[in-house]
DNA sequence: TCGTTCCATGAGAGCGCTCCCAACACTACA
DNA sequence: TGTAGTGTTGGGAGCGCTCTCATGGAACGA
């Protein structure tokens, strides 16, 4: 109840010293049992909580790890990725022992700003970047090592620690899944090529059609930027040059994108298969259900978590890397299945397999 | 560059005091300006930044404001409420020089083991708490008064200081709307009533049907719980009993009865009108697109952050109130207005308004 | 009986900062 | 010339904690 009790006070009232109190608190072994009982006994009646900014003051740790979200991610509002990123993180932060900061930046300037007070001020045991672009001039001012760093999503310089999903063998079975349906003309709704995860994508999508004797024709390809809006205007750019399959770089484009084929009388999956990438709830709900790659988002915010973790406490000087593992979730836009559940529209017959 | 600069340093090389250059940090005026500047340019020079942990624990203020997310919103996933919400505060605490340390709790255990480590250790100047819900267990432990404390939403308890939208004010308007449009038989799909928000929604609903000398006829209330998921189901019980119009007192809830509807064969808005309420992007590029109430909620979250810093800074004792306005947004899915840009399936004409 | 070891404990220093007060130089006035 | 006033500066104390080291007593072997 008391406001600022100090570990004087408590030891005063159990009739020993401040550093005993210490001792007590930090589980130390040299202190009496007995003593221990009555300090603790103490501490829970008093409602006693050591100041952490003294603490971290003397053991220059503060236990808070900062996430950083750039400028450019306006896609906050609409992408559920970063909300679940944001969830992963903070879950395992928790766990951790860890607090969180959050700084979204708005712009340019801010990053600027922002950057010298919270990374040199010493509050901040580490840092997790995320959305990083390539030639990003944030990751450059922090990759120089002041403060232990993770980024998620694979950054385009070396000597940094990450995490990323397997963004390139996602793109491969995604290819590889729709030409094993027995699909040709295959199109890309790509990410954008100014974040190394649309080149993976791009890359293993390319790949992914050449292990199957198949090339991406550039007519039929278009680069959106994660946005439903874009995945819409891609397809329908996409539309008249008759593809028989689309692979959209997200679940969000492939929403846009289905949106523009609704509109156009294309049947999915009937004239036209189409898949995501993500593995959003949303997806499963879509008419008719997305056939998508899922990546383990959560998982992904709680591993830079650890990582960052290792990295502060010092047991690895090496970068870390860690690529979480994708799935290919097959459903009824493909017509490689029927979900007769929520697939209202028409009734889905499976194609050949 | 150097890591552990101090003010003593800083001092040494400019060849003054520690309290000299803390006096030119702070900004007091009784600094000879000569020495101000030669401060200033080992400053610059050096990349030295304060020790915030050494300050607060002077000044007994850290700028650190918390934000709490409790256990029950598995929506964040879902709903861009709480993205847009975060991005309001974050942008403020920016602003306002605050940094923002998030706590989204999985839990009731999780609550309760970290509500004294983040409260009682020290390290918040403030507090901004989300989503309560009616008898919260924690906005009956944090109401205590040993912090500054802001509620994004109205509380059941008195004494608290908190923004709200003007979820009343806005619900009147919608079933105004909906009457003045010639309906009748006017449905609800809820938000859950163990909230204030749903509770303000529905008997603002009921006085603006009151108002129009309608009643709200109680096979024609469904509630749901913010999810698409629920709005979708709510309409699928709603469509037997024939309502002339529905107000989903969410977006969300909204995009889910949209989804029944369509599925059901029945026509929005020449069959049915549909409104929701946030005003939420996607609602613009719903089919039809939907007509809402809008609420500013990256708004709300700046005004929650600046009555939490008055509160801080001890300007106000009493309890602050602030009720933020909502607005009509009037489109197609009413039959008010004709939206022939985005509609696709049906040319809409406009019903006599 | 007297060292020697061991354990529990307390006191002191110090983390980097802010605040307060004393000291100093300089000016202005009587 | 002395004294009060003003502006500028430096040093000390202290925020609440951790860590190191010294101290004192008990326990042990010789």
């Amino acid at each position: 109840m008391a406001e600022n009790l100090t570990l004087e006070d408590i030891g005063r009232i159990a009739g020993v010293s401040r550093s005993t109190v210490s001792r007590v608190i930090n589980d130390k072994s040299n202190v009496n049992p007995e003593v221990r009982e009555r300090v603790l006994a103490v501490i829970e009646r008093t409602g006693y909580s050591p100041n952490v900014l003294a603490r971290s003051l003397v053991s220059g740790r503060t236990g808070v790890i900062g996430l950083v979200i750039p400028s450019r991610v306006h896609s906050l509002f609409e992408d559920p990725y970063f909300s679940r990123l944001i969830q992963g993180i903070s879950t395992e932060s928790n766990a951790a022992g860890n607090t969180l900061s959050l700084f979204i930046f708005q712009n340019e300037e801010e990053e600027a700003a922002l950057y010298p007070r919270v990374v040199k001020s010493g509050v901040l045991d580490g840092l997790i970047l995320t959305a990083t672009r390539m030639a990003d001039p944030l990751l450059a001012r922090m990759a120089v090592g002041e403060i232990p760093l993770v980024i998620v999503g694979r950054p385009d310089v070396d000597g940094v620690s990450y995490v990323d999903v397997d963004n390139r063998g996602g793109a491969v079975k995604a290819a590889a899944h729709l030409a094993d349906l027995g699909h040709e003309r295959i199109g890309l709704i790509g990410a954008p090529v100014n974040t190394t995860a649309g080149i993976d994508r791009l890359s293993g999508f390319v790949e992914g059609l050449a292990l199957r004797g198949l090339v991406l024709h550039p007519e039929l390809r278009e680069d959106g930027d994660y946005s439903g809006e874009s995945g819409y205007r891609a397809m329908q750019r996409l539309i008249p040059k008759r593809p028989d399959a689309v692979f959209a770089a997200s679940d969000t484009m492939a929403a846009g994108a289905l949106r523009a084929l609704h509109e156009a009388g294309v049947r999915v999956p009937e004239d036209i298969a189409l898949m995501g990438f993500d593995g959003l709830p949303a997806s499963e709900r879509a008419v008719p259900p997305l056939t998508t790659i899922r990546q383990p988002v959560t998982e992904t915010g709680a591993r830079a978590v650890q990582m960052l973790n290792k990295l502060i406490s010092g047991e690895k000087e090496r970068p870390l890397v860690e690529i979480m593992p994708v799935e290919l979730v097959v459903r009824g836009s493909c017509g490689a299945v029927v979900h007769a559940l929520t697939a209202s529209s028409a009734q889905l017959t499976a194609s050949p397999a």
